[in-house]
RNA sequence: UGGAUAAAU
């Protein structure tokens, strides 16, 4: 089952959905019982081959055949739904989660910040974020990826840069996602000199940068109407040897 | 030995 499971997995995450669906009938066929964990594998497949409908018929089918939920199997279902958009339904299987008796952890909070934040409600997000570290459960990188990327795009730059300041201060290294959710709130807010200041700043700790940093600084010139340096950054992006798509 | 979460156009 852990052999099935592991190649489920991996055919999806390389996304060959038919040929890890083909594996789940395989193993069912010839008589390898799948457990909860090749379940939440072959769900979160269904989600990433955009079948939530499936998803979620395998998700109340497993429960209707005696398997019980851990906290990953919920989350698996729910970041499905919320990714999808059905944030209504994505709420609905966390409050069943709390309900059952299941604790948040990182990873489970991270997503539902994300499917609140999604979901317009941002509120929801950081009283989340505020949950989570009231119930001592750490923060990490991709938290504050998730809330500063929210709060980039709607140009609230005091709290972006608030959470910022968290980073650092909680020991974590900022990443480049974290690093352009700040360029991209300056963008935001037309401060686009703090925008530049701060890729380029980037780009000198040598930071890796790949094709969406590129673009998103070209896309910030071009919108700040700084053509040249957009033309600029297209042909330094090729030199440093990344590909556009 | 196996499962869930983050960025652009």
């Amino acid at each position: 089952v852990v052999t099935y499971t592991k190649m489920i997995d991996l055919h999806s995450k390389a996304g060959l959905f038919e040929q890890a669906f083909d594996l789940y009938r395989e193993m069912l066929r010839v008589g390898v019982k799948p457990d909860l964990v090749t379940l939440c594998a072959v769900m979160d497949c269904l989600g990433k081959a955009g079948d939530v409908v499936g998803a979620s018929r395998l998700f109340d089918y497993l429960k209707a055949r005696g398997y019980r939920p851990d906290a990953v199997a919920y989350t698996t279902i729910i970041d499905i739904h919320s990714k999808a958009g059905f944030y209504q339904k994505a709420v609905q299987l966390y409050d069943e989660m709390r309900a059952v008796g299941l604790h948040s952890n990182t990873v489970n909070y991270n997503s539902m910040i994300d499917c609140y934040a999604r979901s317009g409600n941002l509120p929801a997000a950081v009283g989340l974020f505020r949950e989570m570290k009231a119930l001592g459960c750490t923060p990490d990188l991709q938290t504050y990826a998730i809330l500063m990327t929210h709060h980039a795009k709607l140009g609230l730059l005091e709290s972006c840069l608030q959470l910022f300041e968290e980073v650092q201060r909680a020991g974590l290294q900022p990443n480049s996602i974290i690093m352009m959710a700040m360029v991209d709130c300056f963008g935001k807010k037309g401060k686009f000199t703090a925008a530049l200041d701060l890729f380029l700043q980037i780009q000198e700790k040598g930071c890796p940068l790949d094709v969406v940093c590129y673009t998103r600084i070209i896309d910030i010139c071009g919108k700040c109407g700084y053509y040249d340096k957009a033309i600029g950054f297209y042909h330094e992006m090729q030199q440093a040897g990344v590909e556009p798509n």
